[in-house]
DNA sequence: AGCACGCCGACT
DNA sequence: GTCGGCGTGCTC
């Protein structure tokens, strides 16, 4: 028999190899397979691969098949559907299969050290273990094996878990031991198995959420439904009983969640109906946890899978229901690597197996709203606070006139209005908290001197470096250049160094030298550089330890604040001057977040913003707490402008040391599309918004189709043409398939 | 991905 | 003359 094997390299081919006879294999098991003739160490590289299909014969002469080294399991770590899956999205990416499977395995599958399904013991005595233990048949020095059968014996609920034996101060020799007496016996149990019920709270569903629970479980399995709803309006509720009506017929659940969303408290509450149903696939995961993760997903012994982005390609053998919290979230879309975005492969995956999908969010995509126009998604919306908590009022600042102000670069200048800093001190006098969001890491975006013209330019990249006072170094936000902070003028050598422009870092030490008696907490990425220090920040502000909390996007998403009344945002103008068609759809769904974290039943919150555009219709929509009508006008704008989610668009992005090859390169790509291709438009090749990048000149060529079924079939087209211009790869040109930022 | 092969400039 | 640079192509 002949094995069709996928190997991790990044080519788009399987490999086949001969099966030994006495081997038998099935599609899905890891096979260890030789690769080349590795001459320079005399012997070929050995590979951990995938067998893909077990076949009769192969294309290829039978002498030139190697044979399969070994069978590195008992067991598939994937199945069929899962490769067909694979497959599909290298096809709809345009990614080598290969490329997906390196993204896609946890790195201790991709390895070849054997694998075990992950299984806890439960102990139990045998008939002879019984009677040894009433007998006392035992010499007295045996006092350990003695205590183990007593222990074993008096157990109400057998068999019971090794852990729990363990915690008695029973060895693993001690266990064994009785074990192999005859003593003991175990049976292997799932770590994810659980005897008790689901613990359902005694919690009163409002009319509402009870009528959209009813339209979802009664409606057809093969549905895309779309909850919209406001913070608080109890959506997670309704996940839960969802996964509840799934595991109770014995289906699994994967739960997609963006990163900052998967909190402590998020688990707990997961933890506390479930039990130990529950997995979590969050970054602090160690490998071997990935991989024992992963094998009880594929093998059904994972009833509910809670995961980010990568979560998406788990293999589940009875999946059932597939929910996308926050759907409209930007982390659900991959930027380096392969572009993949999570939640439309959920979509996939959900067609694939039949089953409901359920996406949620306060602020819906704009692409998810114009599957609702079309008739493909069902939508449902949440429009009452379940928790009864108020809305907040919006109030616009109009900054124009005191703008220059705040350029000029005292740092004695606070980039907030005064009326502002007093409705901030009135809060805090109220032994309430305020929030100041501003979407700018570091001291100051730049620095500069006063006599000459110097300004914190990175070396390598078309940006200036942003000043961290506090590490004392300048960084540079996009390739992650660090140098220390120049005391004197680097150009001119004199000490009259300003810092223009305000970061979190710096309000936070203008805003505490404001409030010298309350608590400043600082929220972003520089501040909180683990996922444990971040969550105990957000303790400290659930808690009321912090008074004034001053943070990046880090504290718009998915966390609600009770005690929160007082909302800033300091600069939202920076979105409206954007180039990018989908900075607008993004304010309005950053500012709802932003207004969503404040406020409790009893007390009215507040939300300041403060802009120079004042009249733009975006805050009216705001201040009218109308999400929906006005994302919709946004989708009237983008149908007349044929941008997406009407038309589909894909950018093929390089870079090369120098722009002018570069630029003929993207040209001669654009003209073999036009020549070839009556469904495609091109528009440019242009400059990338970051010109220089690493020292390496930036362009794309922008491409647009009337569908997403249109540019999947020209796609080949585009993928032929780049590898045949660019054979070397010297321009790293990559095709971002439904790009989301340009 | 790795590794081999091959074709050119430059270095004992 | 050969050493090594990388561009190109192959691996079942
Ligand atoms: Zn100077
Ligand atoms: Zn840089």
């Amino acid at each position: 028999m002949i094995a069709e094997v996928l190997l991790p390299i990044p080519v788009n081919q399987s490999f086949d190899y001969r099966l030994p006879e006495s081997q038998t294999a099935v599609v899905g098991q890891r096979v260890l397979v030789a690769l080349g003739t590795g001459k320079a160490n005399n012997t070929p590289r050995q590979i951990t691969g995938i067998i893909v299909a077990i076949k009769e014969t192969s294309p290829y002469p039978d002498a030139s098949l190697k044979p399969i080294l070994a069978l590195l399991d008992s067991f598939a770590i994937v199945d069929r559907a899962w490769l067909d899956f694979i497959q599909f999205t290298a096809r709809y990416y345009a990614a080598p299969l290969a490329k997906l499977l390196i993204n896609a395995l946890p790195k201790h599958i991709r390895s070849d050290s054997p694998l075990t399904l992950p299984k806890l013991r439960y102990y139990q005595l045998t008939e002879s273990g019984i009677s040894a233990h009433k007998t006392e048949i035992l010499p007295t020095r045996a006092t350990k094996q003695r205590a183990l059968l007593r222990f074993l014996h008096d157990q109400d609920k057998i068999p019971i878990n090794e852990a729990l034996v363990r915690e008695q101060g029973f060895t693993a020799h001690d266990i064994t031991t009785a074990v192999d007496k005859g003593y003991a016996t175990y049976t292997l149990t799932s770590p994810y198995h659980s005897e008790e019920n689901v613990c359902s709270p005694d919690y009163q569903l409002t009319g509402e959420q009870q009528a959209l629970l009813d339209a979802i479980t009664t409606a057809p399995d093969n549905k895309t439904h779309l909850i919209y709803g406001v913070t608080g309006s109890g959506k997670t509720e309704i996940y839960l009983q969802l996964i509840e009506k799934a595991i109770n017929t014995g289906q699994q659940v994967l739960l997609l969640i963006p990163e900052i969303s998967l909190t402590p408290q998020m688990l707990a509450r997961f933890h506390e109906r479930f039990g130990n149903r529950v997995a979590a696939l969050h970054s602090g995961l160690g490998d071997k946890v990935r991989a024992d993760i992963w094998l009880a997903a594929m093998n059904g012994d994972l009833p509910i899978l809670i995961g980010t982005r990568s979560a998406i390609f788990t293999p589940f053998q009875r999946l059932g229901l597939i929910i996308v919290d926050e759907e409209h979230d930007l982390s659900y879309k991959q930027q380096e690597g392969i572009p993949y975005h999570a939640r439309d492969l959920a979509r996939y995956r959900a067609h694939q197996h039949n089953i409901p999908i359920v996406l949620g969010s306060a602020t819906p995509s704009l692409e998810s709203l114009y599957q609702v126009k079309k008739g493909h998604y069902q939508l449902h919306q949440l429009v009452t606070r379940a928790t009864q908590a108020t809305q907040p009022t919006i109030h616009l600042i109009d900054r124009r006139g005191d703008k220059q102000a705040s350029h000029a670069g005292s740092s004695a200048n606070l980039p907030i209005a005064e009326i502002l800093l007093q409705k901030i001190r009135q809060t805090l006098q109220r032994q309430e908290q305020a929030l100041v969001f501003l979407n700018r890491r570091g001291f100051s975006p730049v620095m500069m001197c006063r006599h000459c013209d110097w300004k914190s330019e990175c070396p390598t990249c078309d940006a200036y470096q942003t000043a961290h006072t506090r590490a004392r170094q300048l960084h540079c936000h996009l390739c992650g250049y660090i140098c220390p902070l120049p005391t004197q003028c680097p150009q001119c050598g004199q000490r009259d160094l300003i810092f223009v422009g305000h970061g979190t870092e710096k309000l936070e030490t203008q805003l505490q030298a404001q409030f010298p008696h309350h608590h400043v907490l600082r929220l972003d990425r520089d501040k909180q550089t683990t996922t444990n220090q971040l969550h105990a920040a957000l303790e400290q502000i659930h808690n009321g330890d912090a008074h004034l909390i001053v943070g990046t996007q880090l504290i718009v998403k998915g966390h609600h604040f009770p005690n929160v009344t007082t909302v800033c945002v300091v600069d939202s103008d920076q979105a409206l001057f954007s180039s990018d068609f989908r900075a607008e759809e993004r304010l309005l769904q950053q500012l709802t977040q932003v207004a969503g974290r404040a406020g409790r039943e009893s007390q009215q919150s507040h939300v300041y913003i403060q802009t120079t555009l004042p009249t733009h219709p975006v805050f009216a929509a705001l201040q009218q707490q109308d999400y929906l009508t006005y994302a919709n006008n946004l989708l009237a704008e983008r149908e007349k402008y044929e941008l997406p989610p009407h038309h589909a668009i894909t950018i093929v992005k390089a870079s090369a040391l120098d722009a002018a090859p570069l630029m003929q390169f993207l040209r001669d790509v654009k003209a073999l599309i036009d020549d070839n291709s009556q469904a495609l438009t091109t528009l440019g090749p242009a400059p990338s918004p970051i010109e220089r990048l690493k020292n390496r000149f930036q362009a794309q060529l922008f491409i647009s189709a009337p569908s997403r079924m249109a540019l999947q079939r020209e796609l080949p087209l585009i993928e032929k043409a780049i590898t045949h211009l660019d054979k070397s790869r010297r321009f790293r040109a990559v095709i971002d398939v439904d790009a989301m930022e340009n």
